[in-house]
DNA sequence: ACATTAAACGAACGTTCGTTCTATTCTGCG
DNA sequence: CGCAGAATAGAACGAACGTTCGTTTAATGT
């Protein structure tokens, strides 16, 4: 009982450490003395290094469904829950959902190169973001709003390239326009495939509208 | 006089290795392992970790110039050299100029949350990078081959995310269809702020026959 | 309240880290 | 050839790493 409330506690302190400091910089002995706990304490939930960074990442993508996935899917399926989606994700960066910027481009560039367990969960998570992320596109293309020869596993490739592009060029540049120049491209991105002569459905809006702040 | 050669080969190794490991998983007594030569003996040329890192940076800075930016700069300015930065960027990450893909994608994310001489290192080589490559558009944009109102930063912005967005789905998602999802990003990005009528200029191909292969 | 189990501790393990010495070997120049 | 200086090796350092152990503290069920 008290275990599993301790355990989520780490979690969340080793998700934000290892944000920052990669997951391979995520150390037992400083986790450990952050939480003001013992090292073998904190080591005896998780029985390996391995374990803990496994356990972080799952940590981490539940925290970005949470703060990103589960409000963008309350808008209507289709176009606004894409754009919806993309809002959410520049703003997930902006609001430091994650204190070292996106946990899951960290480490998709730390473990990229290596093989191993670490690896093969981060590649899930983005293979599951990746699936999300054209499941919207889909839906948006079953709904009309956008043509019908989009390609979603393009499409998504390019909104993912700039979402990145984003926190790489806000974390690391300090652009203060990067959430701009990124909401620019995307804007014209999709607004390039738009459908707006939607065959039976009735609201429309107009299409800067969408992108609000 | 053979310390300069010693000294070049070790940091041949080491950025190769930190490209896979991450500069801070570049190790000192596994890069002397791997070169047969004694921890103290590497250690001499550098004279601490950090300094071995800036000079590992400068090295594949260095690599990074000979390999894609030289070549592409051998193309006539304007719109074919810009294309040409293009391909040479993506044929750089194809063909593993990096074992362990794009050295500078890796360090970026690395180091975008820590202060310190290395991060700043890593983040004069990107400004240096997006310096070039602002240049080869703005160039592209004086000899009249993009049109007038096209923003450097913000292209520079989209065709770096793109990059990175190759880089990325290539080496961790193992997408062999990331070159060609970039490819197609970029030509389709930059044919929409092409200009055909160029003013006094003759010389002019058709759009797709850049792409080259 | 007490017995049982779970949770956290503190000390120590062997290893590797970056770094500092001193001693030895090699190299290039007069 | 010989000698100065550079280059490398080797041993050792304290610190930190992940991990294991036996013990003590705290929570739980009855």
């Amino acid at each position: 009982m008290k275990g599993q409330r301790t355990r989520a506690s780490i979690l969340q302190h080793a998700v934000d450490l290892a944000s920052v400091e990669g997951l391979e910089g995520l150390t037992i002995g400083r986790l450990a003395e952050e939480l003001g706990m013992s090292k073998s304490g904190l080591f005896a939930h998780f029985g390996s290094k391995e374990e803990l960074q496994l356990a972080a990442i799952e940590s981490a993508g539940q925290r970005f469904i949470d703060t990103v996935m589960r409000p963008a899917l309350e808008a209507p399926r289709g176009y606004p829950r894409l754009v919806a989606i993309c809002n959410s994700w520049l703003d997930y960066v902006r609001r430091r959902v994650f204190p070292g910027g996106c946990f899951f481009a960290a480490a998709s560039f730390e473990f990229d190169g290596r093989p191993g367990m670490v690896r093969d969960a981060v590649k899930k998570q983005m293979d599951d973001w990746f699936g999300a992320l054209e499941r919207a596109i889909r839906m948006a293309k079953d709904e009309g709003h956008l043509e019908a020869d989009v390609d979603p596993a393009q499409l998504a490739f390019e909104l993912n390239a700039l979402f990145f592009g984003a926190n790489f060029a806000y974390n690391l540049r300090h652009d203060e326009e990067a959430f701009a120049r990124a909401r620019r491209a995307i804007e014209q991105r999709l607004e390039s495939v738009r459908r707006y002569d939607v065959p039976p459905a009735p609201s429309r809006r107009a299409a800067a509208r969408d992108f609000v702040d």
